[in-house]
DNA sequence: CGAAGGTTTGAGGTGCTTCAATTTTAGTGG
DNA sequence: CCACTAAAATTGAAGCACCTCAAACCTTCG
């Protein structure tokens, strides 16, 4: 039914009307087995400015930021809301998507309602790939969003472009090691080290300068934190309050964060003392 | 120095020498920083028989198992006995590998010694995916094994092998799907049911049917799978007992757990009651 | 037989969760 | 612009699941 064909990338917000953004076949059938709060934003409209992610310095970043190079004409970027579905864990996989700026939250459910946060998609990240065919999370926009899509089929067969094929490849391998660091983090590490690592690598990739200090923004709430690093909302929230009084970082509305001590938080994340 | 050129693959124990088959520069460096209760088995004889590792009925297991299609002439499998070490975290990634039959196991390590055991290897799974050219992992054998090794290339350029190309990168995908289940496993399960379901997908793979019961081998130490599931060895064992004593599983010799009420630990596992 | 690893069991501590209440933030309409 | 409302974030108190430390047991092998 909603079906577009191939002709072009099928985002999950066709129509404006909030209410039919919602009723997809895949979120019925999430709707029948468990109610999450899970709707932070989900349809206000702030279209002036992109409001977290920043683009850093090129010349911080490398690879990761970079447009995937390609000869074949790309189809138009996708721009999406906060609150937009790109995509729904059961859904066939028909195109890949490179995340152009904003923020997207990758999520699996277990069928009592707990909840994993596989990822956040930055820009530069590729998302999407598929495993027999098929989508193994859901995805949703944080923020305001354009994403670049690739059909599927120039990361399974070339389709006439290696250099894109490659790029897309490379992209899941370095996934697949990404993902082995967070294994780590889920399986070995503390609270605190969860979320000093989890501010240390945000402030990397998306970290701007502010004077002496470095901040961050936020675009997640806590529990997304929290289901990120296999937490509970108090205990992030806790361990924040806790780098707040020891002045390794400041917050902001919750949202931004200053780290002022990045040496200390950097000990903290590899678990020098406590 | 171990080099040997691209022309065959490059195999940890390239001699007999039980003390050389230690030495490479990747594992000094290791032992510079941590010493890990680490050698169950190294280095015994047990030429005769492939100890823990059956090959299940066809019928019940699909694709994993199957060899890759593929119209290059295959280096030849590689024999290796328990403990040897196929490759460490940072080494040069030449090869795949396929595991043909035995079980190996992949794992990280934290500067402190923390340990995670990122997967176990069993017949029909591909290892060795690099990122960024290098291995992110340690692949040491728990048994005795044999690998069907395949040029890296054969994944990143296809190197005129487009279905051997296709299903190594397939093997990728579903590896990256395979991980974001583990995910959940990490981040929100119990004990219990992280136990229960490494229990159920082991049995499920390389179980063996035994009269009514089906049983499975577990030629991993417990350490192993405490570090595989985010837990001590302490809690791996209670909760072994527990299952025990509530009648669901018997234990023969700790390393082989027989199934008595497939239903009840299915539900364990997926988190129905306590 | 004795030594060495691996496994199990016990006792006690703690880090995180759970449940609950309060404060803060953000969105809405007058 | 400012109350009004709902959701998110924080804080507190109590409990428990898992960890830590330690000892006993069991298996394997020289």
């Amino acid at each position: 039914m909603h079906k577009t064909g191939r002709g072009e990338p099928y985002l999950y917000p066709k129509t404006d009307d909030p209410t039919l953004q919602k009723i997809t076949k895949s979120y019925i059938y999430k709707l029948m087995h468990i109610t999450l709060v899970n709707q932070c934003h989900s349809d206000t409209s702030a279209e002036d400015t992109l409001m977290y992610v920043t683009i850093p310095d090129p010349g911080t970043i490398a690879a990761p930021l970079a447009p995937l190079a390609s000869s074949t004409p790309k189809p138009a970027e996708a721009r999406l809301r906060p609150g937009a579905f790109l995509y729904y864990e059961g859904d066939e996989v028909d195109w890949l998507y490179q995340v152009t700026s904003g923020v997207v939250r990758l999520t699996r459910l277990l069928a009592d309602g707990r909840r994993q946060v596989i990822a956040f998609g930055y820009p530069g990240d590729i998302i999407g790939f598929p495993a027999d065919g098929q989508h193994h999370t859901d995805c949703e926009t944080l923020t305001d969003a354009r994403l670049q899509p690739f059909r599927r089929a120039h990361l399974e067969t070339g389709e006439g472009d290696p250099v894109l094929h490659s790029a897309l490849l490379q992209a899941a391998l370095r996934e697949i090691s990404a993902m082995q660091d967070h294994f780590m983090m889920l399986g070995r590490k503390s609270a605190t080290e969860k979320l000093a690592s989890f501010l240390c690598v945000l402030t990397d990739r998306v970290g701007q300068d502010l004077g002496n200090y470095r901040q961050v923004k936020l675009p997640m709430c806590r529990s997304d934190i929290a289901d990120f690093l296999g937490l509970t909302t108090e205990t992030v929230s806790r361990t924040f309050t806790q780098l707040r009084k020891s002045k390794i970082i400041a917050i902001d509305q919750s949202h931004t964060v200053i780290i002022q001590k990045p040496t200390a938080l950097l000990g903290l994340s590899l678990g020098d003392l406590d």
